[in-house]
DNA sequence: ACTTTACTTGACACTATGTAAACTGGCCTC
DNA sequence: GAGGCCAGTTTACATAGTGTCAAGTAAAGT
């Protein structure tokens, strides 16, 4: 990460160079090489330079737009107006499907620079306890309620849910296996309302 | 991948450079450079690429060699051998952070490559395949003890046993949340058996 | 003595990221 | 309307890592 980008704040260049990069990730399956970026976005590979320091930089915003693309905070709201815990956890593996189905092409992309950058990492790593709190949230909403199965404490019960909502999860289902996207909701949602709600 | 790697069979060299990479994956944490693992195994880097062929033939070997140390064959069959469900799914469960312990570092190069290498996308995916049959044989075996819920058909227990039972979920869990294997273990078999057994 | 084997050495091409510097067209201001 | 700044461009270059090629070499086999 560079220090000495210049806030061009929303220019129209860096618009066109975040919609070239995307594109780019979505169709075409390999890692984004900021030769082609520059290509599709009609500019020269320096202006991405300009813009965003180096490449951590170009897939940082990358992940920023996503995040304000995707209006979570709304979303999430729904899901926490659930009426019992079965809906809840259905709305949650409902709108689960929806963020891996979007953030599927970046996440490839930070996936495999995780290793190598460390701002890279931070970036998904932050993004990830967010999700683990929102998903204690659910839980201890379930377990206020009173529907939390007592073989479960609320930690352990919240750490499950989190690691199996996961993208690999996600993606071996609906890729791998091949499954619908309602077909992973169903099932994740009857798993994880068969383990963690209490037995009527 | 090149055709024309001669095969050495079990040469000392290919043992040594096989090792020196392993030692590079599971210490340091940045991915496989071919220089780094010639200045450790003693030898020039054009010897990797006679034995090799290739950086994908070396990961490749990897995972094969992983393969081989593993000895999941016999492991499996002391799962299949479980008296009942519950020990049957707990079996799995332990033998599966075995499993993803000992794959970890070259779990993450192969990742990091899938989107570039046709070859190792597809040597990882072979495996998945290999895990997911698995995992449908012992669904298979609970239904036959008529311990599978009704709630389930088999195809879709065992998809979700499968994809549970993933990387992402193992490494969230004891190392995002810094659970030890053991309550990797307890956790995971308490969800699933939960999950998918019939109710007593 | 010769060939083969299993390497080494050194050079080179290619790709991708990143840096530096000089130039250009448009806009703003004095 | 001249000068200055801005947002880019073009060109050039440095560096790292992969992959290829050709020539050399030391030891073992025949």
């Amino acid at each position: 990460m560079s220090s000495k980008v210049p806030d061009y704040g929303s220019s129209q260049t860096r618009e066109h160079i975040l919609k070239a990069s995307w594109d780019l990730i979505a169709n075409h399956e390999s890692s984004l090489k900021l030769t082609e970026v520059a290509t599709k976005a009609a500019v020269s590979r320096q202006a991405i330079y300009l813009h965003f320091g180096d490449r951590a930089g170009l897939v940082l915003a990358l992940v920023q737009h996503m995040d304000e693309t995707l209006d979570l905070g709304s979303k999430l709201a729904h899901v926490r107006a659930a009426p019992d815990g079965a809906e809840l956890l259905g709305r949650a593996m409902r709108l689960n499907t929806q963020f891996w189905s979007a953030v599927f092409p970046v996440a490839r992309i930070l996936e495999a620079a995780q290793n190598d950058d460390a701002a890279l990492s931070s970036a998904w790593h932050d993004r990830m306890t967010f999700r683990q709190k929102t998903f204690l949230a659910m839980i201890k909403q379930i377990a206020d309620g009173g529907e939390l199965s007592p073989d479960w404490d609320i930690e352990e019960a919240a750490g499950v849910l989190y690691a199996t909502a996961h993208f690999d999860t996600w993606r071996e289902l609906t890729h791998h296996l091949g499954w619908t996207e309602d077909r992973y909701v169903v099932a994740m949602t009857r798993l994880l309302c068969r383990a963690l709600l209490r037995r009527s």
